[in-house]
DNA sequence: CGGGTTTGACCGGCGC
DNA sequence: GCGCCGGTCAAACCCG
């Protein structure tokens, strides 16, 4: 799968913007983090992580791609960590279940109840910290040892009301220093701190646009 | 007191 | 059918 073969170039990103923390700079628990090369081949139907073509320009839908809305990011991509984010690969489809042979995360849909799948993402970052600053808000519902692994799995729930977004935190069992993170669902709820950091901006673009 | 974490129990899928 | 294992639940606990 080509498409897999290599990390999706970085989108364009979000404009800088004073005061803010997600866009000038990493959130503290990224910052020692580094880039990394693909992980896994989930061999899932690769979907399209490109963000529209009209990114440059001013005319971004910035509600939709914050959203997570038709039209904006494709399934529940952490727009806040854009831009110095250290995730750079990107696991589209139903993979990310751990295999059972060893810690690590491939493909493999073993849904408690047999649910449709959901649509999986997971990142790989390095990085001493295991729970990274996505911008939304977790609440852990569970840790379970992995087989074959020194260290556990963590789920994580979108505390959001309506959100049904989970996921799991491991280190890979191959390089303790990797967390893979695996994003199942879509946020279906603007993220909060981005939301927070961008209205000042989004009014400001508004009030410039008129001239 | 509310929200988040911890942790043991439980459930269901899967391989043998 | 049985046991293993991943995923979830929920009560107890912790913390601001």
């Amino acid at each position: 799968m080509d498409s897999l073969d290599r990390p999706p170039p970085l989108p364009p990103v979000l404009p800088p913007l004073p005061n803010s923390p997600y866009l000038f700079a990493s959130p503290p628990s990224l910052l020692s983090s580094s880039l990394l090369p693909p992980l896994i081949d989930t061999s899932a139907p690769a979907q399209a992580l490109a963000l529209p073509s009209s990114s440059s320009s001013l005319d971004i839908d910035w509600i939709s791609l914050l959203s997570g809305q038709p039209g904006g990011l494709p399934e529940n991509v952490p727009m806040a960590l854009m831009e110095n984010a250290p995730m750079t690969t990107i696991y589209p489809g139903n993979g990310g279940v751990a295999d059972r042979s060893d810690g690590d995360i491939k493909k493999k849909v073993t849904n408690r109840t047999r649910k449709p799948t959901r649509p999986r993402i997971a990142f790989q970052t390095r990085s001493v910290d295991d729970i990274l600053d996505d911008g939304f808000r977790w609440r852990k519902y569970g840790q379970k040892a992995v087989k074959n692994s020194v260290h556990p799995r963590s789920y994580y729930r979108c505390t959001h009301h309506t959100c049904n977004v989970k996921k799991q935190v491991q280190r890979l069992a191959k390089d303790t220093s990797i967390v893979v993170t695996t994003y199942e669902g879509i946020h279906n709820h603007p993220c909060e701190k981005l939301m927070e950091t961008l209205t000042p901006l989004l009014k400001q673009m508004q009030f410039l646009s008129r001239f």
